[in-house]
DNA sequence: AAACAATGTTCCACGATACGGAACAAAATA
DNA sequence: TATTTTGTTCCGTATCGTGGAACATTGTTT
């Protein structure tokens, strides 16, 4: 039941240089890490001979390698979800100005598996591949809103509900409500549950069954996300894209 | 000197589930690695704890996991070559208008790490990380020209020619006269070699000691990529940008 | 339905292998 | 020049990874 140890230490190394994209050297990994420096050495140079490591000719720092972009190329089970989905949320982003995600769900949680950013100064930080519980945002509420009671039931029995802010839901009976709610109207909002200061609504897309295979959201801080703009301007506009893409996976609806 | 074992027998799986975008089974990877089904299944275990993998639900085949995009997102992020080049690459599109890519050789591949959208509608599909042959493609002209002979039998030892279009090359001796040619002109030309429709020219960056360490393209359609706005202009304006991004990297040329 | 094949998972004794301290080399800093 | 920091190599030890075997589970064939 536990981890291979030198394997689970090597990909904690491809984290920590992911962190530093001017590289970095073994001392400072061995710090971080908590491993010796012969170690790190060592598994640093079947990294390197793997092409997953670069040491930068220069600094001598060592970089994450191409065959890391090499790998990613092909997660394509939602690569043409992805091109599918990106014109219809850039032309969302250019017209609200908002920061736009792209989710799926991932061992009961969300995913973030891509990003569209507005030209404002605030921005949300946040990273594609980076991860959230669903609880408590509205891409995980649409998520679990389309899953049959099987689906629910494994994706929501082991949540540690943390009150991440004042707002978040923090029990299941809760959560469950919500969820309903969140079907009938067909959109889920992430009101200050998650990060205090933002706000967040999320709408699905479907596949061509008409399952909910991915949500996508707009988020920014409440001063501009606000209730009034919800209900005036965002939800039609959400409505619009959600209906867009699912069509364009073959959704009938 | 010899790599650790369980490290490069766990990247090994990566590489080959990256070749199965929709999962593979346990003893599929098993044949394809040459491994007992027991080791594989141990591996997978680390590599599903850290995320690396995931295992699709329905299918319970094994997949590449999310943590890889996550990694990947910062690859190209700072890259110094990136960096360096994009102000210039930048003023370029903004000149000439048209989609500008930055490659570098990967595993006798071209791997896009950058990209310049022009403005204009009909735009070229790409994305940053994807692959393409050397042999089709100007980028991967470039790059076959700076390298020295031994460089070169092995990027060339293994390539499937495949004829894209009426144009592309298609046999080792007819890719060595033009790589002979590039070397001569400093500029490579796609004709319609990779993709229908779709013209490209392409030019070297060199680094401090004047190797070619990347390339970069101009290409779209045909009807706006013309013969003659090459000679009359492209070849200038890529020749220029060419000097002034390896003049950042410290080449004296 | 029964027999069979293929696949995934668990267990375990063995020994190969990954481990980290130490010692060394090289470079940066004082 | 002395001193600290960083990277590399070496090696004895015991830990950790290994693969076979046995079991469980599912799907296929007769």
């Amino acid at each position: 039941m536990s981890n291979v140890q030198s394997l689970e230490r090597a990909l904690t190394l491809l984290n920590i240089m992911s962190d530093y994209p001017d590289g970095i050297q073994i001392s400072r990994l061995a710090e971080k890490a908590g491993l010796s420096k012969s170690t790190i050495h060592r598994l640093l140079g079947t990294l390197l001979n793997m092409k997953y490591v670069t040491q930068d000719p220069k600094t001598e720092k060592y970089r994450l390698g191409y065959q890391v972009l090499y790998l990613s190329r092909n997660i394509t089970a939602n690569n043409g979800l992805i091109s599918a989905a990106r014109p219809f949320l850039e032309a969302l982003c250019e017209d609200i100005n908002e920061t736009i995600h792209l989710c799926v769900e991932d061992n009961a949680e969300v995913v973030y598996i891509d990003k569209i950013e507005s030209s404002q100064t605030i921005r949300m930080y946040s990273r594609i591949g980076s991860r959230n519980p669903m609880y408590c945002t509205g891409v995980g509420k649409i998520l679990l809103s389309g899953m049959d009671e099987d689906e629910f039931k494994q994706a929501t029995a082991s949540i540690d509900f943390v009150k991440r802010t004042a707002k978040t839901i923090d029990s299941l009976e809760e959560l469950k409500k919500e969820i309903d709610l969140v079907k009938q109207q067909n959109y889920a909002l992430d009101n200050i549950e998650n990060e205090e200061g933002i706000r967040c609504i999320a709408a699905p897309i479907r596949d061509f069954s008409g399952r909910i295979v991915a949500s996508f959201s707009v988020s920014g801080p409440v001063h501009r996300i606000t209730m009034e703009r919800i209900h005036d301007e965002l939800i039609r506009k959400m409505r619009e894209t959600s209906k867009n893409i699912s069509r364009q996976l073959g959704c009938q609806i």
